[in-house]
DNA sequence: TAATGCATGTAATCGGTTACATGATTCA
DNA sequence: TGAATCATGTAACCGATTACATGCATTA
């Protein structure tokens, strides 16, 4: 997905300046599965400027800077929509630098591959929990943070796609924890066996 | 994870072609979590010999075109335990471009929604399958296909890699068919309720 | 005969990251 | 005083994808 489509995909949410869609992006309601940087973001609205697809309403403010307020057109809307009923996205296979480090696990030592799952299994527990709570806290129509707009997850899709990333996140964690010890023995077993011990 | 250093990664279970390095991350026994195409690792194989990083050996075929074997010097193995051992990779968070479109299901029809999850959850299956019969395979010491050597799976970090691979893919599976109708349901209700009716 | 596999490489292009530039305000 | 937040934008750079170019052998 270009950074295009996901600005549309914001401003299909409401009204924002580049500076907000960025944070939606950040910590906001469109937080996962997908990001976007300032240097893709304002590039990519000129664009959707130039091409109808946006409006942008200039705003001027005291003190700070100028803001630019983006809104959807009647195409940006349909080009939204094209692109969400076009060709089904590929199939996803996982890319993870981790687990491809990993499958080296033997060359490096049993403490060190020990460390990286424990602080994996930590970062993913952390990130399952902090779904959760969003969800659980914007789920109803009562105030929230300001970046994820109230209610946001108890529409369907927003909930469907916070409970996969807790399911996800947590399936990833147990199985890292459930199989740690076993790998790190089994690397012990195989230094201890090829007497490897090199450098650093 | 560059290009050089996956190159590095495939080269140090033995000598190979950059067209054999290929094969390794399509089919072969690195195929999942990083990907390499032909267009990065060749250049990226260059760069390696400038750098004394690998060495080439031409072999002369007949018929075919000469092939360039690979093989990792000392610095090689080197920079590639470097790799391993240096700053942990940093957190990863699923990304996807069906989930991200998910959010916005209510944006599609409720037939598209229950289509596109239906599809993935096949293709999720197909992978997971995939993965353990290859792993079940391969893991004991008996000759299977060319491209994944004997017992490649009994080793500690791929056979713990390629469970995580099953265990998260069938997580995902079942997330999505458990869920799946609720969400198709929901979005009609939606739908029902605010006359949306357009194009499509 | 057409597609696929073997085998290597180059070049155009593209999209995105990173860093830089600017500048006021507010909070610790 | 220094960092963080708000706010927009540009430019250099980088890495990777895609398509192209070549060419024989095998298989359907």
């Amino acid at each position: 997905m270009d950074v295009r489509t996901l600005c549309l995909a914001a401003l299909s949410r409401g009204d924002a300046t580049g500076y907000e869609i960025k944070k939606m992006f950040e910590t906001g309601p469109l937080a996962h599965f997908q990001r976007a940087s300032f240097g893709s973001i304002y590039p990519a609205l000129s664009r959707l400027l130039d091409d109808g697809l946006v409006l942008a309403e200039a705003l001027e403010q005291d003190g700070r800077p100028d803001k630019k307020v983006y809104r959807l057109t009647e195409g940006g809307r349909a080009a939204f929509r094209h692109a969400l009923t076009g060709q089904p996205p590929e199939p996803e296979s996982i890319r993870s630098d981790l687990l491809f480090m990993l499958m080296f696990a033997t060359e490096m030592t049993p403490a060190r591959v020990g460390d990286l799952i424990e602080a994996r299994v930590a970062e993913l527990r952390e990130l399952a929990d902090h779904i959760e709570a969003k969800a659980k806290n914007c789920g109803e129509a009562h105030a929230c943070g300001e970046a994820t707009p109230s209610g946001f997850f108890s529409e369907p899709g927003p909930k469907f796609v916070a409970g996969y990333g807790v399911a996800i996140y947590r399936a990833a964690a147990d199985y890292m924890e459930r199989h740690r010890t076993a790998l790190v023995r089994e690397i012990e077993a195989a230094r201890a066996a090829l007497p490897n011990m090199a450098a650093e």
